[in-house]
Formats: C-alpha cells, structure tokens, sequence
DNA sequence: CGAATCTTTGAAAGACGTCAACATTGGTGG
DNA sequence: CCACCAATGTTGACGTCTTTCAAAGATTCG
C-alpha cells in the first residue's frame, strides 16, 4: 500500500528516548517507523505529558501538522532504539498530490484517528481510573504483542493519571489475579475480566 | 470555497432536539449548517453525552464516518431551530473526487480538527473543572457571538462533568464578576481573568 | 560501589460525583 | 389567559476517587 514510499528519504537510527518532533515546531517531513516504538504526546501547561498514541511498525506519523499547514501539537519520542525512516515534507506532498490510493489511504488514517479520539475524550472525562488502565492494559497488549513493557511514569501518562495512582491500581490487578507483574513487563492473565471492568460491569 | 455544494442536495428545516445522525449508524450524506446551531456528542456506556464540538453555521458535518468508512462514532443533534443542507454520500464523493481544492480543504479541516482533539484530551485529563469552565466559556462566546444560551445539563456535557458541579463553578464566576447570567443566557465579563484561570494561573 | 533514577507505600487534603430535596421555568390544555 | 404539570435548575450534605507530598525501598548504569 505505502511501498511508494520505499525508495524515498533517508533511514536513521534513533537510541532510546530521542525526540523526533515537538509540540510547537514546524513539520519538515514525516516518519515511517521501521522498527521501534514511538510515544506521541501532547504536555499540559505545566510540562506534564499525555500520551495519545504509541506508534510502532510500520507507522507514518507526523503528517497531520503538515496537512494542517499549522505547527505540531504534540511531540514524538522513541521509547526504545528505533529504526525510522525520514521522507522530506515535500516528496510527501508530491506523493500525496499524484498518488490517488496513497492520499485515500492518509485520509482514511485521518478520519478512523479523528473517530478513535471521540471515544477517548468520552472515556477520560467519564470512566474511572481503574477502568481505563483495563482498557489501556488490552489496548497495549496489541501493540506489544502479549508483553507490555513501559515505564510506570509512560504508563501513568497514557492513563491520564499521577503515577502514584497508577501504580496502586496495576496492584490491584495483580492481586485479583488478572495480570502477572515483572518489574517493567506485564502480562495479561484474564482480558476478559479486564475487559469487563473497562466497561465499568465490575 | 465550498459554493461548489450550494446547488447540489436539498435544504431541510429542523426544529429544536432533532437527531441529525447517531453513533453507530451508516452514513448516508453531510450536513452544511446554514443556520442554527448543533451539537456534537459522544455517549458513554450509561448514555451520559460528552458534547465534543457545537457546529454553527457554514459548517459542513458527518464527513468524518463516510471518509473513515466505518459507522458514526458520535452523534448530532439540533440545539434550536436550524435550516440544514443534505448532500448525498455519492455526490459527497464526486465532488471530494473531482474538485482539489474542496478535497484539499476537507484535508485540512480533519487534520486541524485531529490537532484540537490532542488539546481536548490533554485539557480533560489535566486540568480542573474550574479552569475547563473558564477555557470553554471564551471558546463558546466566539461561537455564540457574544450571548452563550445553552441547557446547564449541556453546559456541564461540554465541560466534562456533572451539572450540579457545572452550576456551583458558574455561581462562584458570577460573584467573582466573571460572567453576567440571566437564565440560561451567559455573559462574558472578564474575558482576560477568565483566560487565566484557563490557564490555571489563578 | 555509588549516584541517580524509578518504584512503592502511607497519610492527608482536595476535587468531584451522587443523592435528595426544593425552587423555578416553560409549555400545554382547559 | 390561567393553572398545572413536567422539565430544568439550584442547593446542601456526604462519600469516594484522585492528587499531592513525603519518605523509604529497589533498580540501573557508569
């Protein structure tokens, strides 16, 4: 589908913890992350972040600031050594403007994201705390394909609460048995339970 | 710019509380506002609305399902008396197709849109319902031109929090001379401080 | 090994939601 | 046009969820 973009842009090895874009700065292209995950975030006022989205294999992110002609509204930082793929932001747009599947597919990218983000207005402002780690904790064991492996800090981000929070509610969890705990790595022992505690049934 | 849709589709009056489209259904065409003003929520799992934007005129809405290609996320819903313009789904397309500069409009509004959600989030995850009231009060002053008329219960949907809480945040605004309230007509009084409770400076 | 970072725990304060009762408003039929 | 009912708005009290602060324990990395 996005093998056009093969041929284009340079590959770079980004270490842990190393920022692709920022909140504020103007876009100068996109990134295809070629193996890797990427944390991308929005910070509050006083500097702390919310993790929207952790991007992995195969993802194109950084677009949206380019379409919108506006500067980032969230940053991207490697949660772990990547391999990233970097297309100038003008091959992308030449892209976009000659390649009618390549542009129908950002924008049903664009649309199915804009959709996703209703449902995580609605769950912030109206789940508790300990139901949205059990919908996060299924939600990121896709991602991380049976092994969550984040910080309590990330974790906590991406929750949308104090670490603190976080950290009594995830033991909770490993008490009633639903999760196993190995320092930064979790497993999932029952989703189904996880999933019904999302939708606030337990 | 978007004069290229006046003559297509039929223009359609809406009384007060009537259902545009609902989350969950198939999209069958767009909606352009030509007067009036609409909500658009999300519900969660126990019905509980969280308004998301309120459309006003010249705003074109329900594009987001029909280029996602999955169902509504959201729902619409007249809040007073609005004239509505329907174009087909089909003749959406012909013209997305067809015509670059609507095309490369609707681009620029999903991702702007995509852009104001990451705010959204970080705002309902980090800040008090205090400084959400002051923030959306300034931002629904520019949509309603001066006068905000909206239902408590809508008020408190769009601020993320419950009504009684929404009415006691108003009253403490209004004897601090924020905001001037005469029933459910609201007043901006002092734009400036509001903008820093906002920003959690006061 | 030691410093720095990350994690965990406890205690206390604060924000927020819920419940129940009451007041006000707006719309409808008589 | 008025009276009445239903819907909406308001207030107080209370409980709970969540944050914050402080401090101790664990881990990591040079």
């Amino acid at each position: 589908m996005e093998q056009i973009l093969d041929e284009i842009g340079e590959k770079i090895d980004f270490k842990k913890n190393e920022i692709l874009f920022h909140d504020g700065n103007h876009p100068k292209g996109v990134f295809k992350i070629l193996k890797g995950k990427v944390k991308i975030y929005a910070c509050g006022d006083d500097g702390k972040e919310h993790i929207i989205h952790i991007a992995s294999k195969a993802e194109i992110i950084g677009f949206r600031a380019i379409l919108s002609g506006v500067p980032y509204k969230v940053s991207a930082k490697t949660l772990e050594y990547c391999h990233i793929q970097f297309i100038k932001k003008l091959d992308f747009m030449e892209v976009m403007n000659s390649n009618t599947k390549f542009r129908n597919n950002i924008i049903v990218k664009l649309s199915r994201e804009l959709g996703d983000r209703a449902l995580m207005v609605t769950t912030l402002s109206q789940k508790t705390v300990k139901s949205r780690l059990a919908l996060s904790l299924i939600q990121l064991n896709e991602i991380y394909n049976g092994t969550i492996t984040l910080s309590r800090e990330d974790l906590a981000n991406f929750i949308g609460t104090a670490t603190e929070n976080l950290i009594r509610t995830l033991k909770m969890f490993k008490t009633e048995k639903l999760i196993h705990i190995d320092g930064k790595k979790i497993e999932l022992l029952n989703t189904q339970k996880l999933n019904e505690i999302g939708k606030d049934l337990l």
